[in-house]
DNA sequence: ACTGAAACTGAGATTGAATTGCAATTTAAC
DNA sequence: GTTAAATTGCAATTCAATCTCAGTTTCAGT
């Protein structure tokens, strides 16, 4: 699980599996959904775990380096992030209303993009689609 | 043209085109391709106008308003922009080794994510789609 | 267990893009 | 022209993110 990809991971760099590292991972993975660092930050505090901010963000670094999570997107306020282990590869649609985050996955669109990509030459490593506009409720709420 | 769309705009809007605003728009449709808001204002430095740095980001947001421009994407270091009118829509590869951008688009990119908003009763306005990996100039040099 | 070198941490300082407050200036309607 | 409203630039501010560095922890070697 996360835990032992993680510690692998850090013993491959030569870094030491710390209680504010290994706070940080179960953190991440005690809860489903998108987050923010700071959001991160209270929560790993409330938990009545320690790690600094500074710790959160050199942590966050590190899992995504080692692609247990995925920097979701650069909003005007800041990272959002997600924990990719165990989740497979799909993009997003936020709502420009109410914020809430919709995940989505197609095939037929992974397999375009590698043919765009093709086209182009181009070796496409990793994407991000984002699809922006308004989710069902707040569509209603406007008429 | 595009000074046009913009003097209409502040005028419904019941702005001023001053100087300032309209040498932000001359720079920004004087050339093509991507530019971040510190590249724009030494531009317009260099091309002997003059708009400070305040002036230059708030009539950015106002480009943006109205449709003239667009943000790109977020680095870690800052906005990305592109002027839009004149330009269709399209979507980015970025080569995560020399930075390039490349602009393409694709017909059934668009058909199949308008299907696919439908299918989750999402009101779909802008998106944002970005492929990163490495462009067939870093791919060869690679090997 | 001990020891020491290397890795790590937290608090606060720092950075840098972006925004804002405000006094002085410019605009344009009358 | 005159004047009210809009705009400007500077400097101050904000805020996420990063860095500094002295003190702390880890762990391989003994």
């Amino acid at each position: 699980m996360e835990n032992k990809i993680f510690r692998n991971f850090l013993g491959e760099k030569g870094l030491k599996p710390t209680k504010e590292r290994i706070a940080v991972l179960s953190e991440v993975f005690s809860f489903h959904g998108h987050f923010e660092p700071e959001y991160l930050y209270l929560r790993i505090k409330n938990a009545g775990s320690k790690a600094s901010r500074a710790s959160v963000y050199r942590t966050l670094s590190l899992l995504v380096e080692c692609g247990l999570v995925k920097k979701v997107t650069r909003t005007e306020k800041g990272n959002i992030y997600e924990h990719t282990y165990g989740h497979s590869h799909h993009d997003h649609m936020i709502c420009d209303a109410c914020g809430e985050i919709i995940e989505f996955y197609s095939e037929k669109l992974e397999n375009l993009q590698d043919e765009i990509c093709a086209e182009n030459s181009f070796a496409g490593s990793t994407h991000t689609l984002e699809i922006r506009g308004h989710c069902k409720k707040c569509r209603t709420k406007q008429s």
